[in-house]
Order: structure tokens, then sequence, then C-alpha cells
DNA sequence: GCCGTTTTCGGCCCGACTGTTTTCAGTCG
């Protein structure tokens, strides 16, 4: 069992264990150890006891546990707790404004197992006669349970890239000289993925029975010659097709799609005499075979610059590669710093130090340091002594380091009416800070945007982190005029941030092409939690590339000193005056 | 469940918000 096989067990044991209403530390370890062996980069059975032991908050018992689980694939205390529920109890758990309890009385009270039983009694007006339960409970479980349904079967693109990279990987052990790579939604960067999408180049007959055998395969949805499809554990359906390689670059560009941007490239060839499918750009009068094992010399022979895959949405892509107007895009190595990050100071995992050298390690030049305010008591945030000194020790730390500069920022709670949870005078000692909103979501659309204009018009406030608040698949944005937003933090010289976690990806692409066409500037970070977060950059550029973003149009592609410069607290007038 | 080691037991981040109450329980972060 790898990795996140553990983690997934040790997650769900918690949830079980917290319906059960257990000893909410141990619920806590449990939480606490499924986090660490999910994100951790070796696998997990290559460690010996003394090892796994030795990793924080995996103790005696866990280490047990998790060596059941590598050896075995099972573990009995995960068997007999899952002996006590019904399978799909976990499900409601997903769902907005149910927790552990209300689990637990709908299960005991009206033997509500399923979404669809939830569902019917909630239609029925029969969970209002529970206790603590009202007519206003049921409207917001019948509301959750629709966004609920929005969302099933879809994928974050991180965790739809890990799937891709595992099955590619798995095959190119068996057929190193094999092209295989993914297309689909996944290829074009989109935040979540309906499946995953492979497609492999040449001929290969054992290529789809080694597909099909998989060790992550649960179900095989149809096996061919040329196309194979299997449902993976965690329900992530995977698709591979196999083509000749005079096809390849065709093939490439009608699996990746869009639909909306094929069926315009469709057209375009069919004005030129031509006609495009999955084998190739063929003349209509005679079919000879213009184009096909190349994507860009299928777009080259319709008269277009390559277009790339981020870009392939028909939001006006193949009249600027018409033009030659495409954009240079972003990538992932014109960064020289990221904005957003934690320490132990309060709910990170490593302390300023380690974080810094890691970000050194991902080819970064700077980092800033931004630490939680003292709202998010949860996460032990600063109050303004404890900034101050924070501050002092992140200078010291960066004085220290050789190659990375290191900000003493901070991410700022911008309170439920508008006001910053720090003092103006302490946030203007601070290198940076980032405006969040981390409480109160449910106000109105004119609070929450009046809110956020507050915040935007402090002179200390540089960014806005994480600007609409949502967690895909988990929560919608809260509501918010984004266009006021936008013109306030283009007037002011705020920054957006495209915030780099898979689940966040906020501002969203196209949110962020908004924002550049208002003429507010972006900036890229991880917002990371623990040396391995610097990695999630690759996911903010993907939504910066579907923004259509140039280097230009993110601060942090600057060297330190034009960073500092473009800040707002640096700015002696406004950009747009 | 883990952790420490002047403790092998007794700690282990808690405040805001909501909807339901009539003093609070559950959820969220």
């Amino acid at each position: 069992m790898d990795n996140l096989g553990v983690a997934r067990i040790f997650t769900n044991i918690g949830d079980l264990l917290e319906i059960k209403g257990a000893n909410p530390f141990k619920i806590r370890a449990y939480r606490n150890a499924a986090d660490i062996v999910g994100h951790m980069a070796e696998p997990i059975a290559d460690l010996g006891d003394a090892e796994v032991r030795a990793l924080p908050g995996i103790g005696k018992d866990l280490t047990a546990k998790i060596r059941e689980l590598i050896d075995t694939a099972a573990l009995a205390y995960y068997d007999e707790l899952r002996q006590e529920f019904p399978p799909t109890i976990l499900e409601m758990l997903r769902l907005q404004g149910v927790g552990p309890k209300t689990v637990a009385v709908l299960y005991g009270e009206l033997g509500i197992e399923t979404l669809d039983d939830l569902e019917t009694a909630a239609t029925e007006g029969r969970l209002r006669t529970l206790k603590g339960m009202g007519p206003k409970k049921e409207q917001l479980l019948l509301r959750s349970l629709a966004e609920h349904r929005r969302r099933v079967g879809r994928h974050l693109i991180g965790h739809a890239d890990q799937v891709a990279s595992r099955v590619i990987d798995y095959l190119r052990a068996d057929a190193p000289e094999t092209a295989i790579f993914p297309v689909g939604s996944l290829r074009r960067g989109c935040e979540t993925c309906g499946d995953v999408d492979l497609l492999a180049i040449g001929t290969n007959d054992q290529l789809m029975a080694r597909f099909t055998s998989f060790p992550e395969v649960e179900r095989i949805l149809g096996q061919g010659p040329t196309r194979s499809s299997v449902l993976l554990r965690g329900d992530v359906q995977a698709d591979l097709r196999l083509v000749p390689s005079e096809s390849a670059g065709a093939a490439a560009q009608y699996f990746t799609g869009s639909k909306a941007h094929n069926i315009a490239v469709r057209d375009r060839a069919l004005q030129r005499g031509l006609k495009l499918n999955e084998y190739g750009l063929f003349r209509v009068a005679d079919d000879h075979r213009v184009a096909g094992a190349f994507e860009a010399e299928i777009y080259a022979a319709l008269g277009l610059a390559y277009v790339p895959p981020e870009l392939r949405e028909n939001r006006g892509e193949i009249r600027a590669a018409a033009a030659g107007d495409l954009p240079r895009l972003i990538e992932r190595t014109d960064l020289r710093g990221d904005l957003h990050s934690h320490t132990t100071a309060t709910d990170g995992t490593a302390d300023v130090e380690t974080m810094a050298r890691a970000a050194r390690d991902a080819g970064l030049e700077y980092l800033a340091i931004t630490d939680h305010s003292q709202a998010l008591a949860m996460a032990n945030g600063l109050d303004e002594h404890r900034a101050l000194a924070h501050a002092r020790h992140i200078r010291e730390v960066g004085e220290r380091l050789d190659g990375i500069a290191l900000l003493a920022g901070i991410e700022c709670d911008i309170r439920a009416d508008g006001t910053l949870d720090l003092a103006e005078d302490c946030l203007a000692e601070l290198d940076l800070v980032i405006a969040s909103v981390h409480s109160a979501f449910g106000q109105d659309e004119a609070q929450m945007t009046d809110r956020i204009l507050c915040a935007i018009e402090s002179p200390v406030v540089d960014v806005v982190g994480h600007p609409t608040g949502r967690l895909l698949l988990r929560r919608d944005p809260y509501k918010l005029d984004i266009e006021q937003v936008l013109q306030a933090a283009a007037r002011t010289g705020v920054a957006m941030e495209i915030n780099s976690q898979v689940h966040r990806l906020d501002l969203s692409d196209m949110h962020a092409r908004l924002a550049l066409a208002r003429g507010v500037k972006l900036v890229i970070s991880t917002d990371a939690h623990a040396p391995a977060g610097f990695d999630l950059l690759r996911w903010g550029v993907t939504v910066a590339r579907r923004a259509w973003a140039e280097p230009i149009d993110v601060l942090n592609t600057q060297p330190l000193e034009a960073f500092r410069a473009s800040l707002r607290r640096h700015r002696t007038h406004s950009p747009s005056a």
C-alpha cells in the first residue's frame, strides 16, 4: 500500500471515530498521521519501523498499524470500525454544515445512511423533528446536497496529475520507448478534471493489458486494442488510447480539446478545403494527408501559431494565433519569489530557516514569510507584539542565509467589518501584507464587497490573498462583486493573489484574466505550510497561463528590488492617477 | 492516539458564527 492509501484510511478512521464521539485527541492523532504520510516525499513502505516511529506524531501504535497496512494492504482495526456504520455514511460528512454529530444523529435517529436518504428526509420535512434542527437547517442541507451533486465525479488537478504520473510510470517501466502523456482537461490545466485521459504513441501489443493490470485498478470499464478505460481506487476514471506515430499530433490535438476549441479549429480547416480528425489533417478533395504527426504542423497548416494547451478554450486564442498575437505565457522558471508561506509560528510545519532553504532549493531568489494574524486563534495567529518579534527573527535568518532573501510579511485577516486584524502601524513595519478573509463567509454580496474594498483602501495592504475564498469541490466562493474589487485594486495598486494550493487556485483563471483586463497586477504564491509546498507553484502558473498572463503581469517575476518597488506600500501615487 | 522525561499520567491551539435555543450545541477554520 502506498502513502496515499495509508493516508486515506487514517483519514477515514478519524472521521469514523469522530462520528462515534471518540476522544478528540485520538482523532487528531489519526488525522495528523494521515497528513504526514500523505505528504511524505518517499514511500513509507521503504522505511523501517524505527524510522516510521521517529516521524513526529507517529508512535508505537500507529507504527504497527502502518506496518500492517504496508504488509497486508488491510487493517483489522479499520475493518472493525467500519462494521459499526454503513459504508456510505462518510459521504454525508462532505456536505457543508454537516459534521460528525449531525451524521451520528441522522443515522441513529432516522436511520439515514446515504445522501439520497438525507434528501428524501429533508424534502419531507422530517429533519426538523430532530433536536437542534429546524426549517433553516433543512434548507441549508438541501442546498449543500445540490452543491455536492455538482461536484462528484470531478477531481482536483493536483490529484489527477498524481494519478496520471503513477499510471504513466507504471506503463513506462514496461515500455520505456513508448511516448505516453496526458491529454484532455489535465493537459489544458483545468482546475478540476472529470477523468484522466492518456495518449500513447506507437505500436505496442502489451500496453493495454499492462494498463488494465495497474495495481490501483478497481474495475475495468472497457478494454480494446487501441482504447481502454478503467476505474481506479478513489473513483478516478482513466482512459488510455494508443495511436500510430503518423497520427500522434492529430490525436493529441483532438483529445486535448477543448470541444469548443476543436470545433473552431475544424471549422477553420473546412474553410480551407481541409478536414481535421484524430487521425490527421486531410485535403477534402483527395484525402491527401497534409499533417498529423505533430500538433504544431497541424496548426501551421491552418495558418495558426502553435496554441499552448492552456489556451485551447475558444476564448479568442484562434483569432490571436491567426494574427500572431498569442501571449508569451508565463512559465514556472519566470518566477523569482514566493510571497505567501507559513511557519511553526502559526500553522506551518517547519521553522523559518527550513522553509527558506526549501524555497531556495526550489530555485527561488526570495520568499515572504506571511504567518497568520491573531483572529485565526486556531492557527495560533500572531498579535502585534508577536508579529513584530517574528519579523525580527525572519530578518535575522534572512541575513544569515546565502542564496535566498527573506521578506517579513503577514497574512492579516480582514475582519467581518472590513477592518484589519492588526494595527496599521504594526503592519507598516513589515515588508509585505496580504489581506485575507477567513471568517463570516456567509455575508451577503454587498457586505463582503464592502469588507474587501475597505481592506484594499488601507495603505498598508499590498495583496489580497485567495480573493474569492473558494475551496474547489468543497465550498463555493463567497458572494462578491469582483468587478468592484478589481477596479479598486487597479486604482490603488493592490495586487491580486493566485493561490497555488490545488484546492484553492484562487483567483480562478477567468477572474485572473479579468483582473489583467482591468489593469490589476497578479502575484503567484504557494501558501506553503511545509517545505514541500513550493512545488505547488506550477499550479498557480498553470492558472496564470490559462489567464493569458505574461511574465510582466506577475509581480514576483521581477528581481527582488524591482519587486519591492512595485508593491503598493512603496508606490508614491496611484498607478492610474 | 502522541508526548515528555522535575510528568509513564495528564496534558493536547480556541474563537466566531449559526440556528437553535432560553443558555447552548454544532460547525468551521
